[in-house]
DNA sequence: TTATGATTAAAACGAACGTATGAATCATAA
DNA sequence: TTATGATTCATACGTTCGTTTTAATCATAA
């Protein structure tokens, strides 16, 4: 519990995280981490026990904060309405909005942080696909309750589709800030990454919200 | 150009379709195919070069339809229109539809395919992403140029992000069958896997043309 | 039937991988 | 100052990786 041990704790986990998000858990290698970490290759192993664990951390480091943050939101919300219905837009806003304002905050790991889950919730090795189901279900719980009860007249089903709708556009709007360049060329550009960020969290409100409120399908 | 030939080629890709689809490029090895496929290791390297190669001819065999098939039918909506814009609606159903129909035809890839573009769009390598934006550039811009005539109220850039959510959505809907399961338990489980994507269709559709045409933002 | 080119097969290559080891170095408390 | 435990370091281990090589086998045309 020296300094130069929490240093180089730290410095690996912003290595790997970085290069996790940039190349993917298979696609990234110790080597390439404690290279641009900057430390021995073995305190990976030292400190963290595999790449595995690390992973795990690397995530952990940034979810516990953000699902405990969640959970603050959505107690407040719920204690504003005092046993009404939470507004949909509140809850929305609680999940999508705070996770996308993380970004803003480079000590939450900002952008970086936010790509890597982006890229993850859809690439999961088993191991890591297990343990954010863990580290997610109840938290999602809770927010799937809420919209129960914030749209009382649509089927459950088609709310639990809507949220996976939800978290794909977000996770993707957030991964692909390269991706994107697949779809668009010239008319983001102009905009700065912070511009960017700001102008993302109300246009991808709006999409989500319009989307979770879109007349039900005929089948 | 022997039997053997061809269906050597087949099987590799096929193999590698599904397990690229369930472990990612860099975690798939030209073993496990090989093994899989039934074909000797050295087969890939013979026939595709190289397993860089054999992933960008997995993608081949399936966009080059695909992509012929959305540039057929916007032709189509285009004629029919006679100069009039086309329907929104038409065109989402257009470029995701034929995209999501593409799952219910086995010898198109079916759903495995299917999940494959959907998890390589948010975690591409830099060689696949190259690949796949040099694909997708043309249909991508006629579909864009066909939203803006739709929507001529909305600000280019918004159609632009939006298109972006809608992909997202639709990839996330569709590698993640199995991430799914972390949102939901229970709910969805009920549906077997073909009524599930005779349902996905409406039900996604509905979701994106309410994100697409929801009310602006507010900066 | 034999010659030829295409394909398959078995084996090996060097490189890179994650991990483990044991000695050197550090910070700290006695 | 010395002893002790924590950390760093260089190095090596055994595996697995993608690829290459060389020989065997196949199908086909002369």
């Amino acid at each position: 519990m020296e300094v130069r041990t929490v240093d180089t704790r730290q410095r690996i986990l912003d290595a790997g995280e970085r290069l996790f998000m940039a190349h993917g858990y298979e696609g990234t290698s110790m080597r390439q981490i404690t290279g641009e970490a900057g430390v021995n290759l073995a305190a990976v192993n030292y400190h963290f026990g595999s790449k595995e664990s690390l992973m795990q951390e690397v995530f952990r480091r940034r979810l516990d904060w953000l699902n405990e943050e969640r959970m603050r939101v959505l107690d407040e919300l719920e204690a504003e309405a005092d046993g009404q219905p939470v507004k949909p837009s509140a809850i929305v806003d609680a999940f999508f909005g705070t996770l996308l304002r993380m970004a803003g905050d480079e000590n939450r790991g900002g952008m970086t942080f936010l790509r890597l889950l982006g890229r993850t919730l859809t690439e999961p090795s088993e191991f890591i696909r297990a343990f954010l189901a863990h580290e997610y279900q109840v938290v999602m719980d809770r927010y799937k309750e809420a919209l129960f009860r914030a749209l009382p007249e649509v089927p459950k089903a088609e709310i639990v589709w809507r949220f996976h709708f939800m978290l794909g556009a977000t996770s993707y709007a957030i991964a692909g800030t390269d991706a994107l360049r697949l779809v668009t060329d010239w008319q983001i550009e102009a905009e700065d990454s912070t511009d960017r960020l700001d102008r993302l969290v109300p246009r991808l409100m709006s999409f989500l919200l319009g989307g979770l409120r879109a007349p039900l399908p005929q089948f």
